[in-house]
DNA sequence: ATGAAAGCGCTAACAA
DNA sequence: TTGTTAGCGCTTTCAT
């Protein structure tokens, strides 16, 4: 196969080989044969097969300014809807001939900064954005710089903030399927636990519940929506903890809800094993429902109704986007993309039974 | 900042403004400060910051020949397990100045070759391999080519293999703390969930159950080892899948186990799934145990009884070798390290109740 | 202690 | 239709 001693084959070799020069091979390697005879091309395709031949991207990258990867940004991978997220981003980046690199923002926006400007000096134009910070002013110098980004929580444009493309689903409407099939069985006093609403789609889900809430003339007391952050020392999958601290808080209330809606289906988790603890039974004592649908949601008892989100269909759109973009595409500005969430109804929901005293 | 029109800041405008050469910017960068005075290197640091300089490592990349991000090879991050897996070597790399480049096999070689491939092409000089078919023959090229790789399986190294370092938990020793805790328990039927054996953990982990059992002489009947794949058009999710259809057969023969050992935790959540299925309540009718101690252990119902893996001190110890092999010193030949699981007891196992008649 | 020069492997005008 | 040439931005001898 190679025939140098140590390195890699370069295009020179090749050239050799085929009989031709570098700028030839370097035609044929990008497609560039329009004009180009069908034997030299023939030539030139056997000698990088015979040798084994691949473009060294570092290289080509320098000339060219641009490399055939894409940076995904995501809380943490170590949770699950972030680890399905990724493997379909990458799925459709390699479909494109690109790989991901992975960054693990941990919610912290100086780590996401960092982050953006590495990509940015490795050659990276576009990233996916799965879930930021409100404000994107830390992305701002790397925006300017040509960085195209998509993100899913469609973003406000304050002052001095970027602007930029986002893909998500119809969360408010979403929340208010799940609200309103509650308040169908019966509940009148629903929970919303949320944890920061720290994004725009945590706060079209709060809005959707508050509104769903209102038309059917139901009170929202405000101990009701939990907003309140992980617990200090965050273990690694804040998700469940906000849910079970929520749901402990919550049920042992007077009055205590008779059903739950969480911001996304780890919560609801952690709001099963909170209901669990104060031996609540699921869906008796307490209705859950959650939000994204992750494989998850099936497995666990019982099993959990929540607001589907396609997030096949968000992200290859996201990336079809993204690369439209990259490639100078015009697309109308901030494009904004949704889609329609829908309901799944499993086992964790049911008529209200009387309320069990603790 | 910038103060180019379009592009990024470079050496040169740094060394301008700073009134050296282009070189002895480098040097600075680069750490080679040694004998360099003072006032020069002060003033080089200054203008870097006052422009907002950043090295493009792309050109860095192909000056130097490698690149600072490590490759990962898992079979998809949308297993929480693998999640986990990538968020600590992020971490770990992030600490020492890398990145990572994600890739998910999907457990399939050739897809894996073609990655491997791919980040020879992009400079980078090391991976981490968290599982892998048994054969590595696919990846013989790469090494050859010098990519350092340091797997999680211990690898067997037949003929024409390669050999590589590793680290891995003592799989055969943690199963065997599984299997004596049953047996403590009164169990004496106990099954063997695992699916396709295709790499040494797997193996050991087999091996020291049917030890350990032969060891109390409890016999361990073909048929209460299950090894079969995931049905054909794999789900997403492919392990809890195996452990669901894998429980239904197990518990509807007569004389059917009163525990299962699960090959991992994701398998075991779906024998769960699997049990429930046929109306059985864990512990009461079935005691089950899995193997890794994923978050998920404490959020399921009843908490999972599990071996845990040390996965942070696992993966920290592997990425140090790798970095230790990346850096060219000398490591003794095919370092393989072990580090001891430890038996985590929680709700998931009981003394075997009367055998329900389904 | 610092600078000049060469070149990593590739692409893209421009020439021929 | 194909080759020549000039860099992309950086590091690294080798001079000074």
């Amino acid at each position: 196969m190679s025939n140098t001693t140590n390195g890699r084959v370069t295009i020179r070799e090749v050239a050799k080989l085929a009989g031709v020069s570098p700028s030839t091979v370097s035609l044929v390697l990008n497609g560039k044969v329009d004009r180009m005879s069908a034997e030299t091309h023939e030539r030139v395709m056997q000698a990088v097969s015979d040798l084994g031949y691949a473009t060294n991207q570092m290289a080509r990258g320098l000339k060219v300014g641009y490399v055939p990867m894409i940076g995904l940004v995501v809380p943490t991978v170590a949770n699950p809807f972030w680890g399905e997220f990724a493997r379909i981003v990458e799925n459709a980046a390699m479909a494109r001939n690109h790989q991901v690199l992975l960054c693990n923002s941990e919610r912290v926006a100086e780590r996401e900064r960092r982050y953006v400007e590495s990509l940015l000096a490795r050659g990276i134009t576009g990233i996916i954005l799965g879930s930021s910070p409100l404000s994107l002013k830390h992305l701002a110098g790397a925006t300017k710089r040509g960085l195209k980004v998509v993100a899913f929580d469609r973003m406000v444009s304050g002052e001095g903030e970027v602007t930029l493309d986002s893909v998500s689903v119809e969360n408010a409407h979403g929340i208010s399927l799940a609200t309103q099939h509650l308040i169908d069985l019966g509940h009148k006093r629903i929970g919303f636990v949320s944890g920061p609403v720290s994004s725009t789609s945590r706060r079209d889900r709060l809005e959707g519940f508050m509104q769903t809430m209102q038309r059917s003339g139901l009170p929202v007391p405000p101990e009701s929506v939990w907003m309140e952050g992980p617990p200090p020392g965050l273990p690694d999958e804040e998700a469940t903890e906000i849910g079970r601290i929520a749901a402990l808080s919550l049920l042992r209330r007077d009055n205590r809800p008779t059903a739950i809606i969480a911001i996304n289906d780890m919560t609801a988790v952690g709001v099963y094993a909170g209901a669990r603890e104060l031996g609540m039974n699921i869906p008796r004592d307490l209705s859950v429902v959650g939000f994204d649908d992750i494989h998850l949601c099936k497995i666990v008892s019982p099993q959990l109704t929540t607001v589907r989100q396609p997030l096949e269909q968000l992200i290859l759109s996201a990336v079809e986007l993204l690369f439209a973009r990259m490639s100078g595409e015009s697309v109308e500005d901030a494009k904004q993309r949704t889609f329609p969430p829908s309901l799944v109804v499993r086992e964790s929901t049911s008529t209200p039974g009387d309320v069990i005293s603790l």
